[in-house]
DNA sequence: TTTCCGCCGGAAAACGTTTACTGATGAAAA
DNA sequence: TTTTCATCAGTAAACGTTTTCCGGCGGAAA
């Protein structure tokens, strides 16, 4: 009585074997108007529903999509979660998702586990170049997103070299000379937006100061906020790693007595929605993060349905700057202080 | 050679049986250091990973303990979930979570799926009366968490009417006269938000104004926003159901020219880690969210160890004012526009 | 009336484990 | 030397399904 219901005795109740139920709850097979009755009437009764785990062990199906995300305090990755979340949802998946941040040593481990319970992996976290091998080996189709991904495996992410030279352009061109990147160094997607600014920068005849934050959050873009402004050859802009640090950041600076965009432009990375609500709101680079979500459950998907990974590659989101108020057109400053003009070709 | 390595397949290249295997696994049982060796070789070699579902079947347990939360985009539910997910983490279990705001219809469904597929459930997202059943039908252990449970189930919250109350003490001492509630109807915490408003506010002689949201989103504050500012008796204070709300509602103030805290004190609930990037900085009401999931697992997994519901019951946790800047001090007006002071007694 | 075929429903194997239960082996106790 | 007993390893049943195969039954065709 306390015991949840089997199929067996769904079957006893209505009189008819359990195979006969099973082709009748999959629907897999049509039977006589009043053997269907009483397989529904006994399971309406008994309120059976089947067990997902016998199910899968014999389908090899799980009908459940991991997804492995660096931190999910950040909007930027809520957004990719609902956006994935929406789309295995219209296909019949569930998601099962993993914080790596909270991890990191038991990653492994964790991606054991998850090996045999879900039909497919987005791995979404930075990740150790080592584990690769063991995402590779993890026999189920994975789909990389917002990150680099080995090749062959199937990825989605948006162009952060564009994104950066963009807002390299955005800031040269409204005048301003002194630009700092606030970013960290060993993920590979630094690398890139840092490649981008960098290489816009050199384009103009610029160079890019750096300095280093240790995650992608509000409390170290607050943390480093104070060793940039206090630097003797203050930026007139900081380009952010992401939305998250540049919000931490902006809030210091304005206690620190910087006036934002005044004495100092910033921007973001990612348009999360609170972006729009700091003073003054932040401007930023749309990273489309719910579509980042669906597009990457879609190509899972499409993979677990069995299409070919070789013709589905990898996709590439173009980003999108979103101009709002924490960055201003400068006066340039002719040349650097104190410096006569041909010094500055050396 | 694709396929996963079973259990049969390490016990074949050790040249033992399964049932040593399995014990060897699992450490229940000892064997003798040769064969030990063997079977860890096999393993390795193999690169083994036992099937978990395959295993869940025989023990009735599954490792992972399911969420359902209201919203993923909100703060307060990630930072809940981020400390649920840390306890949850060091007692060896995995995180399963449902974002119910996608699902509503699905959610009957969802919670069926799940049943099978964890060994508890919290759930944290408001829902309707008729499904409570399910819930208690679900035949393992549930913990309510930042919602009323219904009788005999383990909860835990803060306690809403306290926090109201709190919020309506501080305005009404700052001078505030005329308070709006922005909340939404159906649910119950909301019932107690605004019961203890409501109840401090009338101690005072007072009463209150009130508008409907739809949803505890950002957009939602913004959409208010604009019916409560051009209200004939403008209030000068609202308190706002979440931060959220609060959050959206400062935004389009703002560009409609009421200025916070000087026109019109904003107060929200929840302390989400924003509050603190707005301009300006946002008051409100500490609900411990990262705390509510710690506790709300910890509950959850002395339930599913085995300790009796009854002695576990039902927690409060105390909210815990946070004062910043979107609430000012007011000279209050001694009575309203044109009516006579006798009149208020009315 | 016989033959054939399509449909309905059941028997049983399989999925990969865990876990009684059972034997065998050797060492310690008598 | 025999008995006892702990220790080590194996056999087989069970968990709750899905799925293949197969037999039986009835009606249509001959």
């Amino acid at each position: 009585m306390k015991n949840k219901p089997t199929i067996r005795d769904v079957a006893a109740k209505a009189g008819v074997s359990i195979a006969t139920v099973s082709k009748f709850i999959n629907a897999t097979q049509r039977f006589t108007a009043p053997v269907e009755r009483k397989i529904q009437a006994a399971i309406d009764e008994l309120q059976y529903h089947s067990n997902p785990l016998a199910r899968s062990m014999i389908t090899g199906k799980t009908g459940s999509v991991g997804v492995a995300i660096l931190d999910i305090s950040n909007p930027h990755f809520t957004s990719m979660v609902k956006g994935a979340n929406r789309v295995a949802l219209e296909h019949g998946y569930n998601l099962l998702f993993v914080d790596t941040e909270e991890n990191q040593a038991r990653e492994d481990e964790l991606l054991g586990a998850l090996s045999r319970r879900v039909d497919g992996l987005i791995v979404s976290s930075r990740m150790p170049e080592e584990q690769m091998d063991r995402i590779l080996a993890f026999g189920k189709p994975v789909v990389f997103s917002g990150r680099p991904a080995p090749a062959g495996v199937p990825s989605i992410g948006i162009d952060a070299y564009a994104a950066a030279y963009m807002i390299g352009e955005l800031l040269v061109k409204q005048g301003h000379r002194n630009i700092a990147y606030l970013g960290f160094a060993p993920a590979r997607p630094d690398m890139e937006r840092m490649r981008g600014l960098s290489e816009c920068l050199e384009a103009h005849g610029l160079s890019l100061a750096r300095f280093e934050v240790r995650g992608p959050t509000l409390v170290e873009g607050e943390r480093v906020c104070s060793s940039v402004i206090l630097r003797k050859d203050k930026p007139d802009a900081v380009v952010c790693y992401n939305d998250m640090v540049a919000i931490g950041f902006m809030g210091v600076a304005r206690s620190l007595g910087v006036s934002i965009p005044e004495d100092m432009s910033v921007v973001g990375v990612d348009n999360i929605a609170f972006g729009r609500f700091t003073s003054p709101a932040l401007t930023t680079v749309d990273t489309q993060s719910e579509r980042l979500g669906e597009e990457a459950m879609r190509l899972l998907i499409r993979q677990i349905a069995g299409e070919n990974p070789p013709d589905i590659g990898h996709m590439m989101l173009e980003p999108r700057l979103v101009m709002r108020d924490s960055t201003a057109v400068r006066t340039p400053v002719p040349f650097p202080q104190a410096t006569p003009p041909k010094a500055r070709k050396r």
